[in-house]
DNA sequence: ACCTGAACACCGTTCAAGT
DNA sequence: ACCTGAACACCGTTCAAGT
């Protein structure tokens, strides 16, 4: 902050992004506060409100940026079921490499950004495919969701009361494995193709 | 605080959970702040941690007396599987009736209280008589529990990216009922019991 | 439009006292 | 043991300037 009111930092949202992402990266969600940030950025703490709308907004942006790391299906090729496990189990590894933001992401009830969408559209297109009326792939897209954000979260904290610590994360993402597929299965099953 | 130095208030940690409580039912989970608590008890905030360690205590303490509220079946009656059923969707009704403490729960991993504990005993008891070993019963455990914190997360926040508002609530529960009963289905096949 | 300075209204927690 | 006073090191956000 060696400057005069009226410099230019040559601040731009994505370098804003950009340091958010690697603060959090570094620290955790706790770490990531606009004051850190700005001090991250040499800049007053609210000279950020010029490329930002606030802290909750730039969260959103964050949680969005990751999902882009989803590897998505190719929609032409394989069973759509196939398809769903992949896409939910990379969704599932993306998020565990972000521990300390899938707690927030399940707070704020899933990222409402552009990737968040398309993903949600992918789904549709492949429930689709798998058979289900738009009520039904609406039903089933929502289960899948909560279960891999959800099993993402419990996989990123502290062990819940198993009193084997050894083999936590291959054993949980086996768990999560187990389930989904069972999930998958109940979806396609005959009665609710109907 | 018209009191000196040396003169009590007659706090007590049951009074500062309950008033814990009370703050959390009025502003959420925003709202109740240490600062806030002492304000309502008429008490200096330093006060407060001579009855409660600190506020991620508070907190952990505030979820297991929520978690009492949930209905556990009787164990000696029905088969287990309907058991289970019961227990999840009371779990989850409890966990709607607070929703700005569900992400926190997600969030440091499930409850660690006593009542925590006693729900995961009677859910692998329930597992347990439904023929799981019990490898196969903590598999099942841990995704039985994700699924119903993680559903229960999403339905108190803002919706997804479904175009339709208005029968949020029953939806989702319907939502919730579905996967549940898929994920008990899967549990309890027959390779599941070998 | 972009940035600084200063301020407002908060936080959680600690430390030294008082009785 | 229980409580106050005062302080420390923070927060997010706003408002009035400066160029």
């Amino acid at each position: 902050m060696d400057r005069r009111p009226g410099q230019r930092a040559g601040l731009t949202r994505e370098r804003v992004l950009a340091a958010a992402h690697e603060l959090l990266g570094a620290g955790g969600v706790d770490g990531l506060t606009m004051r850190a940030l700005a001090r991250r950025l040499e800049v007053a703490p609210n000279a950020l409100y010029s490329h930002v709308p606030g802290k909750t907004a730039l969260l959103d942006a964050v949680i969005d940026e990751v999902l882009a790391q989803v590897e998505v299906p190719a929609m032409d090729v394989a069973d759509p079921v196939t398809g769903l496990h992949a896409l939910m189990c990379s969704t599932y590894d993306v998020l565990l490499g972000h521990p300390d933001l899938v707690p927030l992401y399940l707070a704020r009830n899933g990222a409402r950004g552009a990737n968040a969408r398309h993903l949600g559209d992918v789904m549709l297109a492949l429930l689709d495919r798998a058979g289900l009326r738009e009520a039904r792939a609406r039903e089933a897209l929502s289960v899948l969701i909560v279960y891999t954000i959800g099993f993402a979260a419990f996989t990123t904290g502290p062990p819940i009361d198993v009193p084997d610590p050894e083999p936590r994360a291959e054993q949980m993402r086996e768990n999560f494995d187990s389930g989904l597929r069972w999930l998958l299965a109940g979806i396609t099953a005959p009665s609710m193709r109907a």
